[in-house]
DNA sequence: TAGATTCTTTCTACTCCGAAAAGAATCAAG
DNA sequence: CTTGATTCTTTTCGGAGTAGAAAGAATCTA
């Protein structure tokens, strides 16, 4: 028997109720029409799912968008994008960095807090303080955490060498401290869904994420879906092999993607050329500025950089690479000669690649921690209402 | 207002209803309850939706299958796979090579032609010979044919170099001298699409296809879907470095795929080294018998072939690979070294791999498209009834 | 002011699914 | 040989979600 008592409580919780709250948050203000256009859903349908999400003041209905055409102009449902703030960190062996943003994952402002111990005590207290540096945890609906390291179920931190923690529960303890919910990811991980939902691969249904800066990381979209595998803390995409007459890697191996690519290997070649030591962004400097020596790293950097690009996407079978990380400035400096390489190495006959470059740096990170606790309230609301 | 006149005639080209034949003509003889369980299905739903295959023949209900447990033994459904017949051809520059298969793509006898010259007219006259060598097409439900270029929807060869064909409708040409359902498809991908289907990767959600022999050919199966681009016949994965020190290929990439594992590469290898011309399988012979030179060139390219498993692995994010091929023979003499080249490429803490030779050889690739034609066919049934 | 056009909503019927209960086919125990 | 337990399958029924058609609404154009 059909209760009239509620009429509008309709599902809010449905398969197409969640792609509906996904694709409004990841396509701004867009129409019914073009939402039952991208979903494969009739009108009625939209009209039939939208309407509890505008009664629960989750949607806003934004101002009439009538472009000069003729007939009744368009009402564009979005989020209301100002009814939520988030937390984003990363934490890496040195310090916490953390931002609050909107709930499209945009920077709203920063804070970054040293490490000097790595006992999970002590790094939760470090995040805490970001976080209430920031301004939570009141009028915050959720943090994210990202980590280097194997994580599981959003919240259990396996493994993580570079703090010394096997299986820690990151996202309890911090939850005791901050009092909202804590979501926790591998940090590229986090860095390619937010790619996905909210940055460079918003509407591309495949693509791959590489960041070079302290470590290089790999993560991988395919038709939609974040690739994601029991190694996927591992890194495994500092193992591939680039130039036969580069540095070795920790591991042995000549010229792989981490001798090559990472910043400590850049500034140690360099190091060895000028005899003393340098920082990543010195590197790019001297070589902005036309040391020899400088330009020949990076530039074979930038080579290796592009071979790397040319595997991935003939690998992944993809066309479009996002590129980020701490040490992505190299990009402005030798974009062509990356350009270059990376079509050398592949058919002469294939697709020209998409290369988009997301330069936020280190707060990239953060924003995709961010990416992930967004994506996590959105199940929270859609499922509870 | 509902017909009683055909109450059997229940959907049988809904998504379900398909998914369900895909899993049945997959997975063998399996009762109601594990298709449920794999579909994420009720009982319920199995009965109403193999209902109508039943009806129409197209399931037959095995042996009761009561393996000594207690309880009403299931009934496991299969597809009767005596009831239709397939032909899969591959076309190569110097012949064509077809097998007939029965439902689940096994083959169950071969014909070969050689081919002169490469025009449609004689093309099409040499598969339908073939066809006919193999008993058709009277009792065969589809043709499926594979070739290495570019193919759209199924039908069309958009480009084929090793022919000089472009825009050729090779399916509806065929279609007019054999008068069964014809389907044209890349070769890599029929025969990633079979190994998905019918052959090692069946079960396997994700994993790549690597073929060696007169080219490199490179497949990759993600979450249940071939993986298909524009770029699909270019052979993109015949360009990954491998070597710095090996051989260049035709576009002067040193040691790429392409210069270190086709089998022209190997035996030019051995051939400058033995001041003579030396065929494949006598380079693999000579290998077995201890030849060193022979030894030193093959021991190059399994360490070539493990580095490529290790760069997928880690690039697509996989842990399944299959190997094919006509040149996939050296695996009898170096997969030692090819598993131990793949690990060292990897990181140590990876997930082993998972390395399946399918040695059918080149009757593997006719077997894909037949593979092809039999999903088509499915699609008919399902669809039409 | 009256169409024309386009977007949105309402109404209704249909498809598909799952929960629960019933039925069926076996094994085990008395 | 009967009874009960177990497991698989089928039937029944109601609910969730969808699309099609027609109506309604908001704009532009003549």
């Amino acid at each position: 028997m059909k209760m009239s008592r509620d009429s509008g409580a309709a599902t809010l919780s449905s398969s197409s109720a969640r792609d509906l709250a996904r694709a409004v948050l990841i396509h701004g203000p867009i129409s019914r029409g073009d939402l039952g256009r991208r979903l494969g859903l009739s009108p009625a349908s939209l009209t039939r799912l939208s309407k509890p999400f505008l009664d629960r003041g989750l949607f806003v209905e934004g101002s009439e968008d009538h472009d000069g055409t003729v007939g009744r102009p368009a009402r564009p449902l979005d989020v209301r994008v100002d009814a939520s703030r988030f937390i984003g960190v990363k934490v890496t062996g040195e310090g916490i960095f953390g931002v609050l943003t909107d709930l499209r994952a945009n920077e709203l402002s920063a804070a970054a807090r040293p490490l000097g111990e790595h006992s999970v005590a002590h790094v939760v207290a470090q995040i805490a303080a970001v976080v209430h540096e920031l301004g939570g945890p009141e009028g915050i609906s959720g943090v994210g955490v990202c980590i280097g390291g194997n994580v599981t179920g959003s919240r259990i931190v396996t493994r993580a060498p570079f703090l010394g923690w096997r299986d820690v529960d990151l996202a309890g303890e911090l939850e005791v401290v901050v009092g909202v919910p804590v979501s926790v990811e591998n940090d590229v991980v986090a860095l390619t869904s937010a790619e996905q939902w909210f940055g460079a691969g918003r509407g591309t249904p495949t693509f791959a994420v590489l960041t070079i800066g302290v470590g290089v990381g790999y993560g991988l979209v395919v038709n939609d879906q974040v690739i994601v595998t029991a190694d996927s803390g591992l890194g495994l995409g500092g193992h591939i092999p680039l130039d036969a007459t580069g540095p070795l890697c920790p591991d042995g191996h000549r010229g792989c993607s981490r001798a090559m690519l990472t910043s400590s290997s850049v500034c140690a070649q360099l190091g060895i050329a000028l005899g003393r030591e340098v920082g990543y962004d010195e590197v790019l400097d001297l070589a902005a500025h036309g040391n020899r020596a400088a330009m020949s790293v990076i530039g074979a950097t930038g080579r290796a950089l592009g071979r790397m690009i040319a595997v991935i996407a003939n690998i992944a079978m993809l066309d479009t690479i996002v590129l980020s990380g701490e040490g992505i400035g190299l990009w402005d400096l030798v974009s062509d000669e990356i350009r270059a390489a990376a079509r050398a190495d592949r058919d002469p006959d294939a697709t020209e690649l998409r290369i988009v470059v997301d330069d936020s740096g280190l707060s990239a990170w953060a924003r995709g921690a961010a990416g992930v606790a967004i994506q996590q309230s959105l199940g929270r609301l859609t499922s509870a209402g």
